[in-house]
DNA sequence: GTGAAAGCGCTAACAG
DNA sequence: CTGTTAGCGCTTTCAC
């Protein structure tokens, strides 16, 4: 019934080509082909009629012979642990900024944090892009197939969490200065007693956070006990709120609590916040509180969230103009953007 | 300098093609092919020893070629007004997942509202992908640039904003249904002095908002003047914060406050609670709020603000369900997803 | 100025 | 079971 009634459409006529022009004009497909790709040899007159018919026809250029043809792709693809994350979404809104203004189409995977599902994706993508730009998986540490990419002359450009041993350009926010922000900014405020959440250490923001940490209170003349640190297996708020027990555990059984807590994570901070608020813990006059990333949620809390900005559209666009540098054969090495500590209430103690 | 070191990764060896594995074993390419497609007729033996070489010679397949060659692209265009939006990066995943569960590769373009843009980005989608799945551009009314698309058998599929006069599978969420709930719930608290922020009503989603707004009232039985609805120009937290402004305004001017009010967006809704909490007026115990699309930050306010939760996700997984359903010929025509509204803190007026 | 023709890498008849 | 071959739609020498 229905169906009978979509017929027309269903049947799908053949898109027309630039054969269908020539014929149409009586001139050959080089002419065709010449005219809509303005050639100087081809008249103005013969051109603008060309044209006319193309549009008259309905003619849009079969861009996969296209590609074929020259060896261009006009493509570059994204491969992130997940869309829906503001700080990858901002990111992947720079790169696709960039590559609009250039004329790419970027083509977007997600690892899902999964480097098997992140190998297989980078094994697809060898023949379907110029170039990738990627935030590798954290569930791993040898990242070596993106090699698979560039060693067959498609450029790698990661950013944010990039990897070792992989021949590619990199994007990254100073990490380690971002830790030192933050701690130098809780240290000001006379604080001593300063824990670490850190994420995987394995994975470079995480690690460069925890160093950054590290060095800060070594070079205050403060030492760092075991129990100052605790590294969870993501930067989740489950893990934050994770943390908060482990604190208030130790708390039950005679430890002190700490002065504040560096989180290498806003939603770990979050998860942790909430939980020591419902243990009556105050933040900030109990635990004075840094998350990293600024998240936009962190200004929105009923006790604004410190936080380290890591300009993450900025990333995001840095990358895409790497990437175009290194398809026109100009290979930058490495950026690196400096992060800002924004400092909010939770983070505030001497403040009312 | 660096330039000379690099020049071995500059000089990209050619990939190999099936060509060269065919040489190789001294098979032709047809053999080579098929084994590489598990093709039944190739004997278990040769396929091994093929897909080793082909290993070997780290061959990956040039997906353009064999798209030109089989006129299936394998890939669908998404265009959203903008990535970083929680909405629309939270669809995306969904339709990521889909296509990635379908082998799809998905290609990402931002309209920033601008139909024009929109239109470009239309035009030029025509010869790569085999569907398109879109929420339209809010700037026009006009996007029948869509139907070039569905008119040469790119099957198109319009989420959330649709467009009228477009032949496209449409997967919404039933917004004046949504409106009707929001505004039931503040009626059953006895509110009757109820205003309502809509967005430009020419867009589906706000005018049936606006519709649901209107028609629930009337049930009720309670007249709405002039001063209760407030178009914005688009939802954001700047024009909530405009129309808290002309509400203060006209209270000045000795107008009664709304007590309540129904956003059609969380974003406006926030920049108004904002205002109004600034100019001393409490929420909820002054004027009620709610929202529409249940924004991850609506919990996370110092006043939780109650919303309209759209199913993000689940509405770009529905979005590329029906792709796929279309691209094999079974054309659902619509899906209308049901809301539910999240009771908060900021509707909730006779609670302390 | 314009046309003929050779592929880009792959698939799928059509032959054996 | 395996090989030969004809294109998919376009760009681009090389001729005229």
């Amino acid at each position: 019934m229905r169906k009978l009634s979509h017929h027309s459409f269903q049947m799908t006529r053949k898109r027309t080509s630039i054969y269908d022009i020539a014929q149409r004009l009586d001139v050959s497909v080089s002419t065709v082909s010449r005219a809509l790709s303005d050639h100087p040899s081809i008249s103005a007159a013969l051109k603008e009629r060309i044209r006319e018919v193309a549009r008259e026809m309905h003619y849009t250029p079969n861009s996969v012979a296209v590609n074929l043809k020259t060896g261009r792709r006009n493509t570059i693809g994204v491969v992130v642990p997940g869309i829906n994350r503001s700080f990858f979404s901002s990111a992947i809104e720079g790169i696709e900024d960039k590559a609009y203004k250039q004329g790419y189409d970027v083509l977007i995977y997600q690892s899902k944090d999964s480097a098997e599902r992140e190998e297989r994706i980078v094994h697809s993508l060898a023949g379907k892009v110029d170039g990738v730009i990627a935030s590798v998986a954290a569930d791993a540490t040898d990242h070596s197939y993106y090699n698979h990419l560039s060693a067959s002359g498609v450029p790698v450009v990661l950013f944010d969490r990039t990897a070792k041993g992989v021949d590619a350009g990199t994007v990254i926010v100073d990490d380690c200065q971002g830790a030192a922000l933050a701690v130098e900014h809780l240290l000001r405020q006379g604080m001593k007693r300063i824990y670490h959440f850190a994420g995987p250490r394995h994975v470079n923001v995480w690690g460069n956070r925890l160093e950054g940490y590290l060095s800060t209170m070594r070079e205050a003349g403060l030492s760092v006990s075991d129990e100052y640190i605790f590294e969870g297996i993501n930067t989740s708020e489950q893990e934050g709120r994770r943390f908060a027990e482990t604190v208030l555990t130790a708390h039950a059984s005679g430890q002190p609590l700490p002065e504040a807590v560096f989180f290498a994570g806003d939603f770990a901070a979050l998860g942790a916040m909430l939980e020591f608020q419902k243990a009556g813990i105050r933040i900030p006059e109990d635990i004075a509180v840094v998350g990293f990333a600024n998240e936009p949620f962190c200004q929105l809390l009923p006790t604004p969230l410190s936080s380290v900005d890591q300009f993450s559209y900025k990333m995001g666009y840095m990358a895409g103009k790497m990437m175009f540098d290194r398809l026109r054969g100009e290979p930058q090495v490495g950026i690196v953007i400096a992060p800002e500590l924004i400092i909010r209430k939770s983070s505030l103690k001497n403040t009312k």
